[in-house]
RNA sequence: GGCCCCGUCGUCUAGCGGUCUAGGACAUCGGCCUUUCACGCCGGUAACACGGGUUCGAUUCCCGUCGGGGUCACCA
């Protein structure tokens, strides 16, 4: 038998964190055994742009490498797969379950079903609907329909016994049949609810396992009754723990997102997601741009591979020490039998982490390829001809392990702008060219060592300063701070030989003269103002 | 409230009766390395919710308490 999955999202315009997580356990079990992942769209309920809200769904499974088998964009042998346009499958099936007795017609208007119910509560009494509104005749149900009532369709549900079933998770469950309501399978205009469409769709698309989150627990008795009244075998179940907000073991709501950017975790996230935004033109509002929803994750460069191999681990867990997963890694290792049973609650630092160690492994060239787009993006540079890509190659691997993910180049600005554009930071200035008396001096020298130098590779620099170094009895010290402050503008960065190299002689040239004049003007008390 | 689920460091987790003075990872705190930053390396702080059983022996099994959570729609 092959596996073969499924992950139901409903078109709701975005997807978040937990979702991604239920259809990566998914989707590793139908690749771990040749089987199919499908994705079926949950539109019963649904409003009117189904295309629109759906799009960064699957723009987010495409990004993150999760492809499906069967579903919207690639259609199927069991298309459509779209549960709006299915309603007459599913009425199909309510007529058989209608025939066979396990469900009926229901006359009572929601009122007088309401009453029964109200009352029971009240009487703290386990609620049994009367089914007095269930017709025992035609006569009786031509009379009714004559009157104008109309029809919802409840599933008859048994009051005595348990229903039993396993789950790959949980172990064995059962649950008193008598705690169940009628529940209405479908309404008086014929369209059909989620308990009877997702059943019918596990049928009809051959699901094996059905993976999903613990809130879907609770509908399991009812969806088994229907697999039964339907002489369907039932698929293997699996009840996955929810995810929980950061911080907290509330199950991560879509509707509190905003709230979630008050943990200080959370939030260091976000403002460093912020900046790159900023940087690209993103719009960002705290529902549309939020560390909980897989867009942020794509627009700031997280590596996709980073995320699924954090969401793994959310839940399940090989061993007590391997933590780091290739994509055939998890698809090798994975296996219900090892998740987790309790919540975890979403920490946005180790997912950081584990985007660091996954870009740590990307070559050179590789990590290029990423950036690129993003200083493209920013307007930073312009076509990727081989002098573009050998000067962004050169920034590249000069940052090395300080990118974790592709938006961080955009903290690298300096080294994307005219010379005569290059801010320097107030505070470095002052304590690097401005306080040490002999900086000016030390840098003008200095200059006259980089128009002369016959080597300008990190080796040739390296002694270059040297000499320099020689020459006026300095400590490197004294000018390399002066120096990175006056190339770059800021106090810190990478390698000082690399930050010469990577912008050539003639703009260090150029970024030392211009700097030299900002001392003078500010050593000048008829200065700036 | 009914039903159901869960409970090991701050967080993710290992542990399926003795190997546990409870292991790993992230975070955090020291130190080293170093021309800044980062990386890296070394080390530290930090947990079995509580109470009863069962047992020669419980983190591990059972019961209870407490705590947390989910779910109770003509939503999905």
């Amino acid at each position: 038998m092959t596996i073969r999955t499924r992950f139901a999202p409903s078109p709701t315009g975005y997807l978040h964190i937990g979702g991604v997580r239920t259809a990566l356990y998914n989707w590793l079990l139908a690749r771990q055994s040749g089987g199919q992942f499908i994705l079926r769209i949950d539109d019963t309920d649904a409003q009117r742009n189904v295309a629109a809200a759906l799009a960064p769904i699957l723009a987010g499974f495409r990004w993150l490498g999760l492809d499906w088998d069967e579903g919207p964009e690639v259609g199927g042998p069991h298309a459509p797969y779209y549960q709006s346009e299915r309603g007459d499958i599913y009425r199909r099936y309510v007529q058989r379950l209608l025939d066979s007795g396990a469900a009926y017609r229901d006359y009572s208007n929601s009122e007088e079903y309401q009453a029964e119910r109200t009352a029971a509560e009240q009487a703290k009494q386990p609620f049994w609907y009367s089914r007095r509104w269930m017709a025992t005749s035609p006569e009786q149900e031509a009379g009714w329909i004559a009157e104008g009532r109309t029809a919802v369709v409840r599933l008859k549900m048994p009051r005595e016994g348990r229903c039993e079933f396993t789950d790959l998770v949980r172990g064995d469950m059962a649950f008193d049949w008598a705690l169940e309501p009628d529940h209405v399978i479908q309404r008086a205009d014929g369209s059909c609810l989620y308990n009877l469409a997702s059943v019918v769709d596990d049928i009809e698309l051959e699901i094996t396992h059905v993976v999903r989150s613990i809130e879907h627990l609770s509908n399991t008795p009812r969806q088994v009754f229907i697999f039964q009244a339907l002489d369907a075998p039932l698929p293997h179940f699996a009840h996955l723990p929810y995810v929980a907000e950061p911080g907290s073991q509330n199950k991560l709501s879509k509707r509190k997102i905003a709230g979630y950017l008050k943990n200080l975790d959370f939030k260091r996230l976000y403002e460093s997601g912020l900046a790159i935004a900023a940087h690209l033109g993103v719009e960002t509002t705290p529902e549309s741009f939020n560390p909980v929803l897989i867009e942020f994750y794509q627009t700031v460069g997280y590596l996709p591979e980073a995320i699924l191999n954090y969401l793994l681990l959310l839940g399940w867990s090989l061993d007590d020490k391997t933590e780091y997963f290739t994509i055939d890694d998890m698809v090798r290792s994975f296996s219900l039998e090892r998740v987790i049973k309790s919540p975890a609650s979403f920490d946005p630092q180790k997912l950081t982490a584990f985007a660091g160690q996954h870009m740590a492994a990307l070559s050179v060239d590789q990590r290029c390829a990423l950036v690129l787009p993003f200083l493209q993006r920013a307007g930073w540079i312009r076509g990727d001809g081989a002098e573009i890509r050998d000067q962004v190659r050169q920034v590249v691997a000069a940052i090395d392990q300080r990118l974790v993910v592709a938006g961080d180049i955009l903290n690298y600005r300096e080294f994307f702008m005219p010379d005569t554009d290059l801010p320097l930071d107030p505070a470095a200035f002052q304590k690097r060219l401005v306080q040490p008396a002999d900086a000016a001096h030390l840098l003008s020298e200095f200059k006259k060592f980089v128009v002369a130098a016959p080597d300008f590779s990190p080796a040739g620099l390296e002694s270059l300063l040297q000499s320099f170094c020689d020459q006026f009895q300095i400590q490197p010290n004294q000018i390399i701070h002066a120096l990175r402050v006056a190339l770059t503008g800021k106090s810190t960065g990478f390698g000082i030989f690399d930050t010469l190299g990577v912008l050539g002689r003639e703009r260090c040239v150029n970024r030392i003269d211009l700097a030299l004049q900002k001392i003078a003007t500010a050593a000048s008390p008829a200065g700036e103002h």
